[in-house]
DNA sequence: CCGGAAGTGTAGCCTATGCTACAAATGTGT
DNA sequence: ACACATTTGTAGCATAGGCTACACTTCCGG
């Protein structure tokens, strides 16, 4: 079948859909990380957000299986949560590896990276991180 | 400034809210192109959405100046909107000739680049550029 | 132990995108 | 010219994600 241009929209609307996802168990992850327990406040201040709206993405991972919590209470990662964020933070670091590599400076790698993890196939994944390798700086 | 976590996402957030005005304007120029006049119905199936959908996408970009329409009629961009199709039909394929450099299949390279070409800052941009010059494929 | 600060939750509103179902206009062929 | 197919428009609903304002818990310090 010909790839169609709304196969790829498709495609592409759907990796959207678990962008978020990704993002807010790779943040909880790294909070977690470096504090020890990951608060509300720390995840709507890593995004840029209202608690409001933090609270509302982290119900939904929840019901998702992703996250677990319990009211006024701190955030974990449920074992699902864990795999998605470890994968998100590999990806996340293959693309920024790549980045560098190609000569972009650190602050356009990192905000570029940030906005390109979500929607490189693991054909391409594989691809970038082969560069970085051969490539690899420092 | 330290560029924070948090600014990485507004950025990514913001970009995220030109991707479709950038999508639909090169879609149009598109369509015009190879049939001459583009009507709704041929945005909803390049896009893979429904009629509805794709008539509230172009009533905004309608307001914000870069489609010109009226009921019934096909679809026309303006000066600016032709302007911003170019642009994204230039970024497009720079893209996508990277990714083909890369040695990346050409079934996914269409389809990353989809995703990857709102996300990718003009330094970016420059350094895809140059590596697929020199690395030049076929 | 109790009061205020910090952290969460809830109500309610907004935009952007999806959809189906139905209505109206356009255009086309006999 | 009229009927029918195509194309657009509209009504109404859903979800994801933004927000502010206000209420409620938790936690800590004096």
């Amino acid at each position: 079948m010909p790839l169609t241009a709304a196969d790829r929209h498709r495609r592409t609307r759907r990796d959207h859909a678990g962008e978020t996802a990704e993002d807010y168990a790779e943040a909880v992850a790294v909070i977690l990380d470096q504090h020890g327990v990951c608060r509300l406040v720390d995840l709507a201040e890593r995004f840029g957000v209202s608690h409001v709206t933090a609270n509302r993405v982290v119900a939904r991972l929840e019901r998702e299986g992703l996250i677990d919590t319990a009211p006024y209470q701190p955030i974990e990662l449920t074992p699902a949560g864990r795999r998605l964020a470890r994968a998100a933070q590999r990806r996340h670091q293959t693309v920024l590896d790549f980045l560098r590599a190609l000569g972009v400076s650190e602050r356009t790698a990192n905000i570029d990276a940030e906005g390109i993890e979500h929607h490189v196939s693991p054909e391409t994944l594989r691809a970038f991180a082969a560069f970085a390798e051969s490539h690899g700086q420092v």
